[in-house]
Parts: structure tokens; C-alpha cells; sequence
DNA sequence: ACTATGTCCTGCGAGC
DNA sequence: TGCTCGCAGGACATAG
């Protein structure tokens, strides 16, 4: 994972700048932690502004709405709070009637708050007038990310929900039930956003390293210990990326200082071959649902 | 009803 | 030095 050249020249010295933001989105890979702090951020930035003016871009776009009920959806719409929703970043609208503006970021989908002045980026798919003169932009050089409108029109709408359970609030129970019956490896598992909506490929691992389980074990051959020890990793490496995230934010100082995520270091995660951190083994690395999986084959069994 | 696999997309880096 | 090729991964479609 490195950083993207354009952070260099979005980096200033100013903690205040608004371009905070962008240097934050810029250089994570987007799983709850990394979602929660964007929408956190952009919550703190962009709450009560009011959209002017869409303009989406015009190749195939990553859009699942269609764009003219995008456009009829933001323009002219307050932002009342932007808060995450699984992997899914959620705009509060209003505009007599409600509405929400969905926005997944995919893999390398980024939201940006910056002045109109700043030169637009390549990938860019849509930008956002806004009231107070900036503009919120999309950018997405892979386009696995999406943007979506829905509609609220009556004021109980049931608005935006995830496929499945939120990780932070699953009950031990509730995260048992989910899994111990299932014969899909429990990496798999804890993936599908149908059963938790919000897990990733890297706290997949990370949390199975916590609980000592190899991600190739099928859901169901875990022990209720070994279910609740992964309940309890999963929620603690949840719980620090969200902590390391949001300190960034307080505590940005430019691109060198590499704060935020930095901060939290993977124990298995992109360390294949390198020594376990409890008892030095070499990490592997094997595939899972054609997704990289990396455990310790000493610690996790 | 589950489970497994392929596809999308671009930038990057390893290897020759 | 310059090129090719494989990999990264979330969500969805499709097949089993």
C-alpha cells in the first residue's frame, strides 16, 4: 500500500485546511474502520451545506441510480449528517422531502472536499457544488465504487440498510448464530455482507488472528469459544482502526507524519513470510474465495 | 438455501 | 530501459 503521488500535492500545512480529508481518503483501503472515519469526517466538514449543482461524469458511470435522479435527488438538497452504514457512506438530505445519498467506495473510491480552484482529477465521476463555495467530489480511478439516490416520502421512510448485521452492535449470540452452522471457511463468512456488513479482507484476517482460528476452517467447526474469541478480536481490531482513524483527524499534520492508520500496525495482514509477532513463524498466505488470506500456521489452528 | 467461482477496473511493481 | 503480465479486492452474477 503506498501512497498515491497526488497526496503530496493535496498534504498542506494547515491542520485545518480542508484538504485534511482528502489526505485521509487518499491512502486506505476502505473496510468499516476507513469508512466510519471518511464519513466522520466528512460529517464534521460538510454537515448543513447545501448542494447547488451535480455534474456527473459522463462515460459509463459507477452510478446505480440513474443520473437524472441523482442530480433531482442532491441538487438543491441540505446536508443534514453523513454517517456510515456497513462499507456504505449515507448523506442525510433534506429538501422539504427527505433523501439519502448512498456512496460506496469500492477499492480505491475517494470523496474529496476541495476548491473549485484545485485541478480535477483523473477519475473523477461527479462533483458536488456546494453552497459554502467548495465542491465534494468522486473519484474512482478502478470504479468499483457507487453512487446511489433513494427517496424518503413520507418521514418514516425506511431509507438506506445494510445487507446484513452492523459488526460494532452484533450481540455474542446474535455473531454465534450467524456463523456456527455454516460449512463456507469462516474467512469466507465473515465477508459476506449478508451476515456482517462492514468486513473486509484485512480485518477478516486480523480478527481470525486474535481468535487463533485459520481462515480456511469451515464456519462451522469452531468451538462457542472459539466464536466468542473472534466476536471479541473482531470487535477490538474494529474498535482501534476506528480509534487510530479518528485520531488522525484531530491529529493530522501533513503527509509525513503518516498518522491515522499508520498507527495501527497488521499482525498477519500483507506479511506473508515475515515472523509471526507471538512466536516468529513465518506468515503464509493462501487463497480463499479468490481472496489473499494470511495467518500465522503456529498461533491459528 | 447455500456455496463456489468468475467478472469488473486500473495502477503498480516484479521480472525479464 | 522498457515492456508484459499478474495482482489487488467488494459486490454482484451465474453456476452448481
Amino acid at each position: 500500500m503506498r501512497l498515491p503521488e497526488s497526496n503530496a500535492q493535496s498534504s498542506k500545512r494547515d491542520p485545518r485546511s480542508e484538504e485534511r480529508i482528502s489526505c485521509l481518503t487518499l491512502v486506505i483501503m476502505p473496510e468499516l474502520p476507513e469508512v466510519e472515519t471518511v464519513a466522520r469526517g466528512l460529517d464534521e466538514n460538510v454537515a448543513g451545506d447545501v448542494i447547488e449543482s451535480v455534474w456527473l461524469g459522463s462515460k459509463p458511470e459507477p452510478l446505480k441510480s440513474s443520473a437524472a435522479e441523482i442530480a433531482s435527488v442532491l441538487e438543491h438538497s441540505r446536508i443534514v449528517r453523513v454517517r456510515r452504514v456497513g462499507k456504505h457512506i449515507v448523506f442525510d438530505l433534506e429538501k422539504g422531502a427527505r433523501g439519502e445519498w448512498v456512496v460506496h467506495l469500492g477499492m480505491t473510491g475517494q470523496l474529496l472536499i476541495a476548491s473549485p480552484s484545485l485541478e480535477t482529477a483523473k477519475h473523477t465521476h461527479a462533483i458536488l457544488k456546494l453552497a459554502s463555495g467548495r465542491e465534494l467530489r468522486f473519484v474512482d480511478p478502478r470504479r468499483f465504487g457507487r453512487l446511489a439516490v433513494v427517496r424518503l416520502e413520507s418521514g418514516d421512510g425506511a431509507g438506506f440498510a445494510a445487507p446484513g448485521n452492523e459488526p460494532l452492535e452484533a450481540k455474542i449470540d446474535q455473531f454465534i448464530g450467524l456463523f456456527h452452522h455454516r460449512k463456507t471457511p469462516i474467512k469466507s463468512a465473515l465477508l459476506n455482507q449478508k451476515l456482517l456488513s462492514g468486513v473486509g479482507n484485512i480485518y477478516a484476517d486480523e480478527a481470525l488472528f486474535r481468535a487463533k482460528v485459520r481462515p480456511r476452517r469451515r464456519a462451522s467447526s469452531l468451538t462457542r469459544g472459539e466464536l466468542q474469541k473472534l466476536h471479541t478480536g473482531l470487535l477490538a481490531v474494529l474498535r482501534e482502526a476506528i480509534k487510530a482513524g479518528g485520531s488522525s483527524i484531530n491529529d493530522y499534520v501533513d503527509a509525513e507524519g503518516q498518522a491515522g492508520f499508520f498507527q495501527l500496525k497488521h499482525r498477519v495482514y500483507g506479511r506473508e513470510g515475515k515472523p509471526c509477532f507471538v512466536c516468529k513463524t513465518p506468515i503464509k498466505r493462501v487463497i480463499i474465495a479468490g481472496r489473499s488470506s494470511h495467518y500465522c500456521p503456529h498461533c491459528q489452528k
